[in-house]
DNA sequence: CTGCATCCCATTCGATACTG
DNA sequence: CAGTATCGAATGGGATGCAG
């Protein structure tokens, strides 16, 4: 009964399920495509144009895990053209709150960060 | 002037030097070093024991990564056997929290996530 | 013990073309 | 509009061997 020993469900064991799933929300586009959904239901264009350089293929494949993982609820309305809502969960929600904190600080603390980085490198040389 | 213009800094923008930033932190083996990080220092090896399934070669660049970013200190104490210390930086320890509170929160809710998952995969077939 | 260098495979990712 | 299919490129990631 190490205090250190891996439990199951915790995520710092190798087979533990939460790893799959935590790491869906915190992908590359996952992470902004929670962020873009806390401003509310988006169109799957919508999506495309809020987050950046993400491609169809990835934006498709991240709503699908997403959705997946009950993080996400897709809402197809039967008109002609197609139009797809997508929008937050509860857990959803949550999730995303947590991601905004982060990226959030990213973007605040850059220019330690960019700091950091530098003296980093000139270090190296 | 559109509100949901792409700002220069901002992590929406696909030139914004926040992402990559932000990827490693949240990158596979980045949250789980952070979250490892936040129970003290740690060697080499105790993180590799710890964050369970990680190569010496992915945790090594990714402590680089983190190093580079501000996150992470990097103590070489000067003995043989090599002895390395690892630590976060106040920044780091900021990000830190925040990603735990991210894998915290998956596995609270893992159950419903898995049952997420299984109507999903119901609804499918 | 701590890591770097190398090799190599699997997966991911992006661009493009196409469909309902 | 909202995707899927396909293909080549790039990257992630593991295994091994070696060095300080």
């Amino acid at each position: 009964m190490a205090a250190t020993a891996p439990r199951p469900g915790n995520v710092f064991d190798r087979n533990c399920p939460s790893r799959p799933v935590l790491e869906h929300a915190t992908s590359r586009w996952g992470v902004l495509v929670l962020g873009a959904l806390l401003g509310g239901t988006r169109r799957f264009t919508e999506l495309r144009r809020e987050v950046d350089g993400v491609s169809e293929k990835m934006l498709s494949s991240t709503l699908q895990s997403l959705e997946r993982d009950g993080m996400v609820e897709r809402e197809v309305l039967p008109v002609i053209p197609p139009h797809v809502n997508y929008r937050l969960t509860d857990l959803g929600r949550r999730m995303a709150r947590h991601v905004r904190r982060l990226y959030q600080l990213v973007e605040e603390t850059l220019p330690d960060v960019l700091a950091a980085q530098d003296a980093y490198d000139r270090r190296r040389r």
